[in-house]
RNA sequence: GGAGAGGUGGCUGAGUGGUCGAAAGCGCCGCACUCGAAAUGCGGUGACCCUUUACGGGGUCCGGGGGUUCGAAUCCCUCCCUCUCCGCCA
């Protein structure tokens, strides 16, 4: 949510920020329900004002024994119109409210002007496209080749974009995943938190996925409303929601395994090969609630913690600044990280790290105390992939895989195979 | 799943349908006393929102929502949550 005042005092400038990232503001449309509230909100209070003085001194004449009726008969019409006045304010505050919950965030002013993805503009590269003196497979090939990678077998117990990972693979996934909350929590000074998979809504709220893209998200039948995760920034940063964090405590890393679920409605095309774009799959998520004027100092921190794990595994990537486009709709400024994949010849996405400033704050009340004015004031939130296992494990095996199509471990992994140099 | 108890400010915990955003204690902040500290005394100390250049003024909030009433923390309905006992279970 953006900040109400702003959008009040310089409603234009908003919407020329809106407009860069293609969104449009019915300027007109909101000054004039903002007059409507304004006016119906001091004329309802007024209305509050009097009805309290007025019973106050029913009650003080009762208890001096006076008759009361007389003044039960003046008020008896003043009851109907606060109501009358309170429901009035309350559906232009709702549709006011509708508004503020449906527009992004600003972007960041460092943040490239564009439309899609093609105008992400890189950053920097670590490592080199590996070169093989063979024809590299993909992951799908060499997951077959250890019968370690079964995606019929999902589609025939769940449906189609599952997989079955077995034996060495499912192993390494869980050693990816093991190794990345070893280093972030012992090396980075993150906390390791554990959450539940199925949140409410107004959770989903709080991080900004509703109430724009429920199509996006899977929900749980039952007598309680909850959808699926789609990644654990949503119950990790929502911990912060309706909190008053003292300054000292400043700031909280937190990091989080969690499976992410996402319906992937509209990507019917994209990716159907493989375990590039599953309904389910695993994450190592970072998470920091930020002094609002360090984020962008956390920002790149966080983003270095990621590129670290990329480094440790010896995965050449390379990181690019999303452009006003392509970016989330909570996010100030994101960094993707993308990987080299061999078996796609390209860079893929397996990071995405974003800065969301106050936006997520104030849609869930996440507040610190600034003791500069002692009062209760949104934090900065931050997110980012420390990183996404299920993309980490292509990587691992399309970049390490040998002629034969056995797969050598990264160094850093073999702790946790009892120290074997190939994955069997 | 069955039976019962309860949800009040940072915490503990009072609260009669009427001047209660709410006693008291603790905590915290300021001041006084002190060389300093402790103890003590005095004062202050919730969140959200509207309005105002400012000083200030006003409204809402006692788990959520709805109702009764001139007036609800207090009465009624409903939902959620917590605790205790029983059952079941990882």
């Amino acid at each position: 949510m953006l900040d109400v005042k702003t959008l009040r005092g310089d409603l234009d400038g908003v919407a020329a920020q809106l407009r860069r990232r293609g969104y449009e503001l019915d300027t007109k449309r909101y000054q004039a329900l903002e007059e409507e509230r304004r006016t119906l909100q001091v004329r309802t209070q007024e209305l509050q004002n009097e009805r309290k003085t007025r019973s106050k001194a029913i009650g003080q004449a009762k208890a001096a024994g006076e008759d009361i009726q007389p003044l039960l008969d003046e008020v008896s019409a003043l009851s109907d119109r606060v109501s009358e006045a309170e429901e009035g304010l309350a559906a232009v505050q709702r549709e006011l409210h509708e508004i503020h919950l449906g527009l992004p965030n600003l972007p960041h002013p460092d943040v490239p002007d564009g439309d899609d993805e093609s105008d992400n503009v890189p950053l920097r590269h670590w490592g080199e496209p590996a070169a093989f003196d063979f024809t590299p497979r993909d992951h799908v090939a060499l997951g077959a080749l250890a019968n370690g990678m079964d995606f019929e077998a999902a589609a025939r117990i769940a449906a189609s974009r599952f997989v079955v990972l077995r034996g060495p693979v499912a192993r390494l996934h869980r050693a990816l995943a093991g190794y990345m909350l070893d280093v972030h929590t012992r090396e980075h000074g993150y906390e390791e938190v554990y959450v539940p998979y199925l949140v409410a809504p107004q959770t989903l709220e709080g991080t900004g996925q509703l109430p724009k893209f429920e199509e996006d998200l899977f929900a749980v039948s039952g007598d309680h409303p909850l959808y699926l995760i789609p990644t654990a920034e949503v119950p990790v940063t929502n911990l912060a929601g309706q909190q008053i964090i003292e300054a000292a405590a400043l700031p909280l890393r937190m990091v989080a395994q969690t499976p992410c679920f996402r319906s992937e409605a509209g990507s019917y095309g994209k990716d159907t090969r493989g375990m590039i774009r599953q309904h389910q799959f695993e994450k190592v998520e970072l998470v920091h609630i930020s002094h609002p004027e360090r984020s962008y100092e956390a920002l790149e921190e966080l983003t270095g913690h990621a590129e670290r794990v990329l480094r440790d595994l010896g995965l050449a990537y390379r990181v690019v600044t999303l452009c006003t486009g392509d970016m989330g709709f909570a996010a100030a400024k994101t960094y993707d990280l993308e990987v080299w994949l061999p078996g796609q010849q390209a860079y893929r996405e397996i990071s995405s790290c974003s800065n969301t400033e106050a936006f997520q704050a104030r849609r869930m009340q996440a507040r610190w105390r600034n003791p500069e004015t002692g009062r209760p004031e949104p934090v900065h939130t931050l997110n980012g992939s420390g990183l996404a296992v299920g993309r980490c494990l292509i990587a691992v095996l399309e970049n390490y895989q040998e002629a034969d199509g056995r797969v050598r471990l990264p160094e850093v992994l073999r702790p946790y195979f009892g120290g074997a140099e190939y994955l069997s």
